[in-house]
DNA sequence: TTTATAGCGTTTTTT
DNA sequence: ACGCTATAAA
């Protein structure tokens, strides 16, 4: 059967030249707006239409789980649509609701839930709960498939315990944070506790080889894994055992990444194994019926501290591609068609990104009118900025009856900026919408309800079950619980054991022994019952059984009331959850919290959306703020001494400005309050960088005057008038009034609106503007 | 075993 | 400035 002839006729020559490709390699430079999500979406219709792929021979990686979410819905449209033109020869919308709703869920029967489609993480453990059985480490580590998904907070308490109590180490030394990123890093690359410390000279990397094996000891013990390891694990097993490969390999013959710039190398590795059941790409034979498809921006690439590599894509033409020049290879094509935003928008992002050195040659190309001017504002501190940025709201919303709250979008580097605009959209009684920061399923009344859940679906899971065994009060304290968890360990298995074991119990324990072995039971109780009963009934259960939602109500405060509602909240999302993906189940619930995001709740809502640049990733919106460019907060003071990290803070800068449609809005303070003390804040590299012709300054005076209750403007700097711009170069020496000798290592901006970072002996990197501070040279 | 308090580190971004 | 953790007292 032909396709909808129709079906094509939208896309531009590049989308449907990415849409229509059927087998063998394909990477899609996709600039932002230029509608790849339509052309992933398209092909994966297409596939299935057009050559007659079968839906569960497709893979389709997206970064988060929203993204997922809405591909699978837009698919299912895409099929519906055409099913109700092809039936009935009537448009999808011309239906009745009853209509549209039966049609849909033929859909959903025949095709979408199929399809492979999440994020790297949640495919995994979809795989893994099927295959991990089969797997044993380089160490004999094994794992069942009801382990447990261990959120970031378990793992920094794992990593502290070992340090702390098992290695005897220095916590300052060694800080839990810091050995836990080397150690994610590590497996990132694909490295094993054994790759780990052959790599290792030092003492310190030898340290944190030796964490790093005793913490993948506590994981197995736990029956647990990290983020990391759904992937490492998986991909290791693949290598491992040539059966499973060829299995998943048979298994999936379309595979589509996007956001490609952001994959890491064991996602590389996952994906080149699959795509050809681990022969080299340049010696594979069998794309004759198969294809790897990859979408991504390597501008937008914005992940490196989570070890995404973008060289990686840079790289698709070398590893997968046919080796021809950009005008004759048939293994790439670029979107640089922007629907998106304004001329005006797109120009100054293009001019901004031009200053990176690693790039892909690729520009936005306007498809709209030049639009309004970008409005730049200098405020005298955060408040004035919010000040400034809802007054805009106010104004814009006022003034133009269409724009409704949800077309604004404020975006900043770091969570910590959302307070001053939450105050202040507040105070104007403007809804808003905070994404991110502290998540739904980090809340703590959340985690002990999920720790229960842990439990019950994986008693081996001590973290959890020491987390909860004293919630709400048992009477059952630190000593009795140190005095089992050594007999466990001692004896080599898990807490569990020991506290399920009545003997064990009534000699180990003495007065509490009868609380224990009354929760002991409980969790037994749903134990074994979670296999047969639906998750939403369990939850149910346990808050009551266990008398979690007694002592909430109990305590009467307006604290408890809300953790109340949020208990009650995920018991709803259970629900949900079985509705929505068919399944019912304790275990598929579970794994979904896990591996949810704040984002994942976003819906379409007319509330002004707050959230970092990382979380904007993706999104649109109609207006854009951009606040808070000022050297050190953005780009982040981290990044100013390492030339790459700054290329990708101009990255995120990128990303910012290209999620605005019509309008944009830039914004820095003079003055900022950190910890608690107000610091000076200079302009940002990136200000200095965009095109001045399209930007219009806004003076601070058309603000109308601040509430009674704010802070007064900072008196204006006066300017050092024998110090000049020009005059300094990395290298230069100076003394400086307060930090004394230093050296510049960097020079920022050009003429007359330049600073300097200085390093000083003692005091470390500090950013300086010679026309504010005074600064004078030494030879 | 539970509760109060003092001190400390925190802020880059997240599946 | 604030929230969390370690430590001491009830």
């Amino acid at each position: 059967m032909p396709a909808d002839p129709d079906f094509l006729s939208h896309l531009n020559p590049s989308q449907r030249r990415s849409v229509e490709h059927f087998c063998g390699p394909l990477l899609v430079v996709a600039g932002a707006g230029s509608g790849k999500t339509r052309a992933l979406t398209f092909r994966i219709a297409n596939l299935v239409l057009t050559h007659r792929v079968a839906p569960e021979n497709i893979l389709a990686v997206t970064f988060t789980n929203k993204a997922a979410k809405e591909m699978k819905e837009r698919i299912e449209r895409l099929f519906a649509e055409r099913l109700a033109l092809e039936d009935g020869g009537k448009a999808l919308d011309l239906l009745s609701p009853y209509e549209q709703t039966k049609l849909r869920s033929r859909v959903y029967k025949t095709i979408t839930k199929h399809l492979w489609i999440g994020t790297f993480h949640s495919l995994c453990a979809r795989i893994l709960r099927l295959d991990i059985e089969k797997f044993k480490d380089g160490q004999g580590r094994q794992w069942q498939r009801n382990f447990s998904i261990f959120d970031e907070s378990d793992v920094q308490g794992l990593m502290k315990d070992i340090i702390v109590k098992q290695l005897n180490l220095d916590d300052r030394k060694f800080q839990p944070r810091s050995v836990r990123f080397a150690i994610s890093n590590a497996k990132n690359q694909g490295l094993g506790p054994e790759d780990y410390e052959a790599s290792q000279p030092n003492y310190r990397g030898r340290v944190i080889a030796n964490v790093y094996n005793l913490y993948q000891d506590a994981l197995a013990a736990n029956n647990a894994l990290d983020f990391d390891d759904l992937i490492r694990i998986l991909v290791d097993l693949l290598r491992q055992n040539d059966a499973i490969l060829d299995y998943w390999h048979r298994q999936f013959h379309h595979l589509l990444v996007d956001e490609y710039q952001d994959t890491n190398r064991t996602q590389y590795e996952l994906i080149q194994m699959l795509a050809t059941n681990g022969v080299h790409p340049q010696q594979f034979q069998g794309w004759n019926y198969r294809s790897v498809f990859v979408v991504g921006d390597a501008d937008q690439s914005i992940y490196s501290f989570r070890a995404a590599d973008f060289t990686i894509l840079m790289d698709f033409q070398k590893d997968f591609g046919d080796g021809l020049p950009d005008d004759d290879t048939r293994t790439m094509v670029k979107l640089e068609d922007n629907y998106r935003s304004t001329e005006t928008i797109l120009q100054t992002a293009n001019e901004l990104i031009e200053n990176n050195t690693e790039r892909i040659d690729k520009i936005l190309k306007p498809t709209r009118g030049a639009g309004e001017p970008i409005t730049c504002f200098r405020a005298d501190d955060e408040l004035h900025e919010a000040e400034f940025v809802v007054e805009q709201i106010r104004n814009l919303e006022m003034q133009h009856p269409e724009i409704t709250w949800g077309d604004f979008a404020i975006l900043y580097r770091t969570n910590a900026q959302s307070r001053a605009f939450e105050d202040m959209l507040v105070r104007w009684n403007i809804p808003y919408t905070v994404v991110g920061g502290l998540k739904f399923y980090d809340r703590r009344e959340i985690k002990d309800v999920l720790s229960y859940l842990r439990l019950v679906m994986n008693p081996a899971d001590s973290v959890s079950l020491q987390r909860i065994i004293n919630v709400p009060r048992r009477g059952i304290g630190k000593t009795t619980l140190d005095r089992l968890s050594s007999a466990a360990q001692e004896l080599g298995v898990p807490l569990w054991e020991i506290i399920r074991d009545d003997t064990s119990v009534k000699t180990l324990a003495g007065r509490s022994a009868k609380s224990i072995l009354n929760f002991a039971q409980m969790i037994q109780h749903w134990h074994t019952a979670h296999e047969t009963q639906a998750g939403a009934e369990i939850i149910q259960g346990i808050l009551e059984q266990s008398g979690y939602v007694d002592s909430l109500k109990a305590q009467g405060t307006e604290e408890a009331d809300d953790r109340l509602r949020n208990v009650q909240e995920l018991y709803n999302a259970s629900i949900q959850f079985a509705e929505e993906n068919g399944d019912p189940s304790l275990t598929a619930f579970l794994a979904s919290t896990a591996l949810a995001s704040d984002l994942d709740n976003l819906e379409e809502s007319s509330t002004v959306s707050l959230m970092t640049l990382h979380s904007a990733k993706g999104l649109e919106f109609p207006i854009v703020f951009l606040v808070g460019l000022e050297q050190g907060l953005f780009p982040n003071f981290r990044s100013l001494d390492d030339a790459a990290a700054l290329e990708e803070e101009r990255r995120l800068c990128y990303v910012g400005i290209t999620r605005a449609q019509d309008q944009l809005f830039i914004s820095h303070a003079r003055e900022r309050r950190l910890y608690g003390s107000r610091e000076p804040a200079m302009p940002s590299l990136f200000l200095s960088e965009l095109p001045k012709e399209q930007l219009e300054a806004r003076s601070p005076l058309a603000i109308p005057k601040r509430p009674p209750n704010m802070a007064a403007p900072s008196p204006p700097v006066s300017p050092h008038p024998n110090t000049h711009a020009q005059d300094w170069g990395v290298g230069d020496r100076l003394l400086h009034k307060g930090f004394g000798l230093g050296e510049v290592t960097h020079v920022f901006g050009a003429g007359n609106k330049i600073c300097l970072a200085v390093k000083f002996a003692g005091v470390g990197q500090k950013i300086l503007d010679p026309k504010v501070t005074r600064l004078d040279r030494v030879d």
